[in-house]
DNA sequence: ATAGATGATTTCGC
DNA sequence: GCGAAATCATCTAT
């Protein structure tokens, strides 16, 4: 027998005065059943009810809420319903061993209540066991018993923020669908335009992207709207059926209160659901349409020679400073970082394989010899008819004086093989040579982009790493003038 | 269609 | 923060 039964039972065995009724044992006989010869009227009639209400929980719901309106019109009612508070006060002097029965029972109740069936079944609200049996000041703890599946977590303090809620909600802002409308558009994809580059050929997946993001952006408020307004429906519903409670049973403002705390705790969380499910999507789209690795374009010819040129040129010690690379990224039509992304995967990749790279190396080494050729020509012609400490300041519109010693070692010993040298780089150690001279008569070079390099040997130690570039190799490097700098000092 | 080349990103150590 | 290394994703030549 659930709780209700017991409870009612206890109340049968009470009369109105509180002396014990049948010892308070057994209900009293259905209606047709046998009054006794005394035949009181009025108990009849209690008893009569009692079987009523005791039988409500077993009838369809027409035929409950028929009853119960009948009830509720009987003259009895009010002398039966104080009696209930009565009842309901004492049993908070229940002892905690109660508890889990009298819990349970409840929950089982809960499942024949109808008009609370839905909170149950929607399975809308998660189940979590009561550590002790809870009373509120009427000694009643049935809200939290009627629901008993209804959390009751963080009831009492206000949540602090969530974290996780917060960045979800910068997010979005940041992307602009939360906000407020940005003409259709996003701060973020304005950065992304920005950040590429901002090339025209982009403007009409930008476009495109802001039309995703829009709908997004509709999808989401939509279904804010549709949480906000089911919340909205959701807590009357539950505040109408309190209502109707309230007549049959005490209830407390604090308790309509906690309850409408409870559901919208719970949409909240349904809404963050949402809010992740939307930024899932935004950073899908970004990916898509953002992402630079889906939109990468080679370097064109040009830019890809200059870089080459410098590479091979410093050898050595590829590591352009931040003043060279900004200067080679001016050159070559790309960002800084753009620059680095290059020489970074080209150290990695030419000391993987150098082997590979050395046909290119060659090729590298010989046009900038030739370039350097001419420049040392016309140094030389300067030095003689000129000052001769005015260091060569360039004509080739490419870097003014490549480090030379790098082609040298290039040829001379890459990774330790020996270049059978070709006709190239014959010509180029000549040059080289030719340079040395010069470089040492005039006592120093700085070439236009702040990489000051005198003929420093590439060297590639054996972790594969670069070694010191200030370091002359011994070997190849018998003329190496004294002070040799570098701006990729960094290294 | 495929393999290799290449620019970008990520991870890790310093 | 920078660079090495690994990896991803796309481009390009075949």
């Amino acid at each position: 027998m659930d709780d209700q039964s017991r409870m009612l039972q206890t109340l049968a065995g009470v009369n109105l005065a509180g002396h014990s009724v049948q010892g308070g044992m057994a209900l009293p006989p259905p209606p047709h059943g046998h009054e006794g010869a005394d035949g009181d009227g009025r108990k009849q009639d209690i008893g009569d009810i009692l079987h009523q209400i005791m039988t409500i929980t077993d009838q369809s719901l027409d035929e409950a809420q028929a009853k119960k309106h009948a009830l509720n019109c009987h003259r009895m009612k009010p002398a039966l319903f104080s009696v209930l508070c009565e009842i309901k006060e004492k049993t908070v002097t229940l002892d905690a061993e109660c508890a889990p029965l009298w819990i349970n029972n409840n929950r089982h109740r809960r499942k024949r209540q109808t008009p609370n069936a839905d909170l149950q079944d929607a399975n809308f609200l998660p189940h979590r066991p009561f550590p002790k049996m809870p009373c509120n000041s009427y000694g009643e703890p049935t809200f939290k018993q009627i629901y008993g599946g209804l959390s009751i977590r963080g009831a009492q303090e206000e949540d602090p923020p969530d974290p996780q809620l917060m960045r979800l909600d910068n997010m979005l802002l940041a992307e602009g669908v939360s906000g407020p409308e940005k003409g259709g558009g996003s701060a973020a994809a304005a950065a992304a335009a920005a950040a590429s580059g901002g090339s025209s050929d982009n403007s009409i997946e930008h476009s495109d992207y802001r039309a995703k993001l829009t709908q997004i952006r509709q999808i989401y408020h939509t279904e804010l709207e549709k949480y906000e307004q089911a919340c909205n429906e959701f807590t009357t519903h539950v505040m109408n059926l309190l209502r109707e409670q309230s007549r049959t049973r005490p209830i407390s403002p604090k308790e309509i209160e906690r309850m409408v705390g409870i559901i919208h705790r719970k949409f909240s969380s349904i809404q963050m659901q949402l809010k992740q499910s939307t930024c899932e999507a935004v950073m899908i789209l970004r990916s898509r349409f953002l992402d630079a690795r889906r939109k990468r374009r080679n370097f064109s010819k040009q830019a890809t020679e200059i870089l080459n040129e410098y590479f091979y040129s410093h050898l050595s010690n590829p590591y352009p400073s931040e003043e060279a690379k900004e200067e080679l990224a001016k050159k070559c039509s790309i960002t800084v970082s753009q620059v680095s992304n290059w020489f970074g995967n080209k150290r990695i990749r030419y000391k993987k394989n150098i082997g590979k790279f050395q046909e290119e190396a060659n090729l590298y080494a010989a046009k900038t010899a030739v370039t350097a050729a001419h420049a040392v020509a016309a140094a030389v012609q300067n030095n003689q008819t000129n000052s001769p400490t005015t260091p060569n300041s360039g004509s080739s519109g490419s870097f003014n004086l490549p480090n030379s010693g790098d082609m040298f070692m290039n040829m001379q010993s890459l990774n330790g093989d020996s270049y059978q040298g070709s006709q190239v780089g014959a010509n180029v150690q000549s040059q080289v040579d030719t340079l040395r001279h010069v470089i040492n008569q005039t006592g120093g070079y700085s070439d236009g982009l702040g990489g000051n390099s005198l003929y420093s040997p590439h060297n590639l130690n054996a972790n594969g790493g670069w070694q010191d570039a200030t370091t002359p190799s011994s070997v190849t490097s018998p003329t190496e003038g004294p002070g040799s700098v570098h701006s990729d000092t960094s290294n």
